[in-house]
DNA sequence: ACCCGGGGCGCC
DNA sequence: TGGGCGCCCCGGGT
């Protein structure tokens, strides 16, 4: 018996969501048929065009490369094989390069269709008219919550939602939506727990984190890393991003140079990412330090921990495998950084959940991880925004000297958040 | 009518 | 060859 919290429950727009079926079947006949007018009629490519058929016509019949394996060795084709399906594609059978853009497109309406529109529908309680997601505290290995029935925490975002998801998350009449995030949490985390000096500096004078990794692993200037007119700056502080959301994980040069290649559309050397890792680690130099304390002590113990004391045991950091082990080293690595920074957030949680009693209108509505969404009156945005981000950027625990930032955004609909205005402070 | 692993993909 | 989740589909099984 799974243990569960319940929260309020978010308030949805069913007619719309209903209209946007609609929207998304239509679309999804039309990928289909255009699909199915290139491939034959005959191959069936099922729902998420990754049936046994559908590979057995690219790679039988069309006789194209294998690009890729999937984990027990079978032929790949998720969205970086079609991607390198179609590059190949393009000087040698120009004919199919149509073919992976469709069925990307395909792909991305069949999720949509499938777990956010029809997925959340069959969810909506009748009694409430509201999705009632059931939110786990305490089933992870790191101690951040899950969601399930539905899964509320992966909504898709602006840029990769044509549908608007999160649009279907409707505030009800003289009601707002108002989300708290934290800033960068897990990178504030890390260099509290590395402590290196130009991290903490940045964080403590409200510096710009982004731009000092970019002087950092293209040993330039801070000032040119900031210059926003130079020509290299969008490209730079893109791969520097990358380099922040996974530095403290364990980067390897492949892995920033697929990450920058498939998600980010930037084509760089395998040398450039060595490079750029190795400036990294010379320029961030307790960072390192840091990580290797913290494999060595989990090989001793063969457990790893958060700040509070949450333990996750990792037996296999004694595995002769190296990449059993190498997984293990990573997961003792990243545990103490995600986990932190759950407590963190748990510890701002307990605080909200006391001001409760004194503040009945202010009803929680979901976690997700860094981020807490409530609904209030219209007339409450002040109060409610004063209160949780003082919650929320309390010093967690002493040894804590980094500053915690909590950003608010306010709306009718989850899709259409908007920035509260700073003066909302204070 | 279920169960399950594999593949794939949405988010933080 | 970063970590953490849950859901959908497929194909095979009971």
């Amino acid at each position: 018996m799974p243990v569960l919290m319940r929260f309020n429950g978010l308030p949805v727009d069913r007619q719309l969501m209903v209209e946007k079926r609609s929207e998304a079947e239509r679309q999804i006949v039309q990928l289909k048929g255009k699909i199915e007018y290139i491939i034959g009629s005959n191959v069936a490519i099922g729902a998420n065009a990754s049936t046994a058929a559908f590979k057995k016509y690219l790679f039988d019949e069309q006789q194209l490369p294998k690009m890729k394996s999937t984990d027990k060795d079978k032929d790949a084709l998720d969205d970086e094989t079609l991607i390198l399906l179609k590059e190949w594609c393009a000087g040698n059978k120009p004919d199919l390069v149509e073919l992976f853009e469709l069925v990307q497109e395909y792909r991305h309406w069949g999720k949509l269709k499938s777990t956010y529109i029809d997925g959340y529908i069959k969810h909506i309680s009748n009694a409430t008219r509201r999705l009632h997601p059931d939110l786990l505290p305490f089933t992870t290995e790191t101690g951040r919550f899950a969601s399930k029935n539905p899964n509320c925490q992966n909504m898709p975002r602006m840029g990769n939602d044509d549908v608007g998801v999160r649009n279907f998350i409707t505030a009800p009449e003289g009601k707002l939506l108002l989300s708290l995030d934290f800033s960068q949490i897990e990178l504030r985390v890390g260099a509290f727990y590395c402590k290196d000096e130009q991290m903490l500096e940045t964080y403590k004078t409200g510096g710009d984190i982004h731009a000092l990794t970019t002087a950092v692993i293209y040993k330039i200037p801070l000032a040119e890393a900031m210059d926003e007119s130079h020509p290299l700056y969008k490209e730079r502080r893109t791969i520097a991003k990358n380099c922040n959301f996974s530095t403290f994980f364990g980067l390897f040069p492949r892995g920033l140079q697929r990450t920058l290649r498939f998600k980010a559309g930037l084509d760089v050397s395998l040398d450039e990412c060595d490079k750029i890792i190795n400036n990294l680690k010379f320029g961030y130099p307790r960072l390192s330090r840091w990580q290797d304390e913290v494999k060595k002590r989990a090989g001793f113990r063969a457990y790893t921990e958060t700040w509070l004391g949450r333990r996750r045991a990792i037996p296999q950091i004694r595995s002769a495998t190296w990449s059993v082990k190498a997984f293990a080293e990573r997961v003792a690595i990243n545990t103490p950084i995600q986990g932190t920074a759950t407590d963190i957030l748990k510890l701002s949680l307990a605080r909200i959940i006391r001001g409760l009693p004194d503040r009945p209108w202010l009803k929680l509505l979901l976690q997700i991880h860094d981020e807490l969404v409530f609904e209030i009156p219209e007339n409450e945005v002040k109060n409610a925004v004063i209160f949780v981000k003082n919650c929320m950027e309390q010093q967690p625990f002493e040894a804590f000297s980094v500053p915690i930032i909590a950003e608010a955004e306010v709306g009718k609909r989850f899709g259409e958040l908007r920035g509260v205005k700073a003066d909302y402070v204070e």
